[in-house]
DNA sequence: GTCTATATCAGGATAGAC
DNA sequence: GTCTATCCTGATATAGAC
């Protein structure tokens, strides 16, 4: 069926956008990159901005089923003791370090968009949303790790925990750091933080 | 003198960019903003990279007299004790979270330039460079608060403390966090750092 | 749904007068 | 050194055929 064109869009732009950054994407790029006219892309999705707006969402769902965020093995929810806690932690900080092009082009949008919102308002109520739903999940996993921690201290360390990982990943994707440092840096945040709410 | 057109223009870039963003500068814009005219920008600083240039030059340097990166107070240059250096340390990582305009134009300038790093190899070099010597002076402060500690250990240390601090300060700019907040967790951030060091 | 033009517009850059 | 006027390119967007 040729009407998943659209997919074929999406897919060229997040690839687009991988290369050239949310801002360095040009529709004739896209339309080279995906294989079609402009005309399509416009026939599809209205304008540039809505091409990006379908991008980034198609982009953010993609996102959803790597890093599992609220996923559901469908199986059993019951939630898993500390140690499969603290591997489920740093498992799912570490989902944004790895060399595959989907979750660079991730990274990089996320990045971008972030860059972005600094100079268009209109941006920053999804990116809101977005990183404190990140934030909360983090911290319930640093809670499930530290039964005991108050909610406020769980909080803090979540947000410096991503805070951190989202310099990080800056620096990773300009090529300053090399991904197994990112990692072990990572990995000893972690062990602070969570040495930290025990006590 | 009014050779020091010069001057007034790249101001107004530096404020331009703040609002825009580096990739956001247009020339026009620029005139406006400086009161010239677009030709007298091409004849002092050639094309809008070379405006660029120097206006990140000029903005690096107006920087430095603010965070004293090697600055030096002429008197004494003898090296704090432990409390003093502490205070040091914190002091130079919070310099960044200030509501000054050119702290602001900084910050935002040197966010752009990591962002645009991903996308344009040429950056990075001056980019790495200065962040080498951002994690080193870091080191070199905590260092000076924990003097047993192993190099690699502060430059592990120092490696985190700025990249949350990269991190947090997109946050900051896109007013995703206050600056009391922001200043809240770096100096936890540093606690946790120094006492994993003292260990 | 998809393509081939093509209109339109914004922004970088230059010429030439003062 | 500085301005006014203008050119030129590159990028978004649309018209109309198939």
């Amino acid at each position: 069926m040729a009407t998943d064109r659209r997919r074929t869009i999406l897919e060229g732009a997040a690839r687009v956008i991988a290369r050239h950054g949310v801002r360095g994407l040009r529709m004739e790029t896209l339309a080279t990159e995906a294989g079609v006219s402009t005309a399509l892309i416009y026939y599809h999705f209205k304008d540039r901005a809505g091409t990006l707006r379908h991008t980034l969402e198609f982009i953010s769902d993609r996102a959803d089923r790597y890093t599992g965020d609220g996923g559901g093995e469908g199986g059993g929810g019951s939630t898993p003791g500390p140690h499969d806690a603290r591997q489920e932690l740093e498992q799912s900080l570490l989902l944004e370090f790895q060399e595959l092009p989907e979750v660079r082009e991730n990274s990089i949008t996320w990045g971008e968009l972030r860059a972005s919102a600094i100079f268009e308002p209109e941006l920053r109520g999804d990116l809101a949303r977005a990183t404190l739903t990140r934030i909360h999940d983090v911290a319930d996993l640093l809670g499930r790790v530290r039964p005991t921690a108050t909610a406020p201290a769980l909080t803090a360390s979540a947000e410096r925990l991503t805070g951190l990982l989202e310099g990080l990943s800056t620096r990773w994707l300009s090529g300053a750091l090399p991904l197994s440092h990112a990692h072990a840096l990572v990995r000893e945040a972690v062990a602070l933080e969570i040495e930290h709410l025990s006590r």
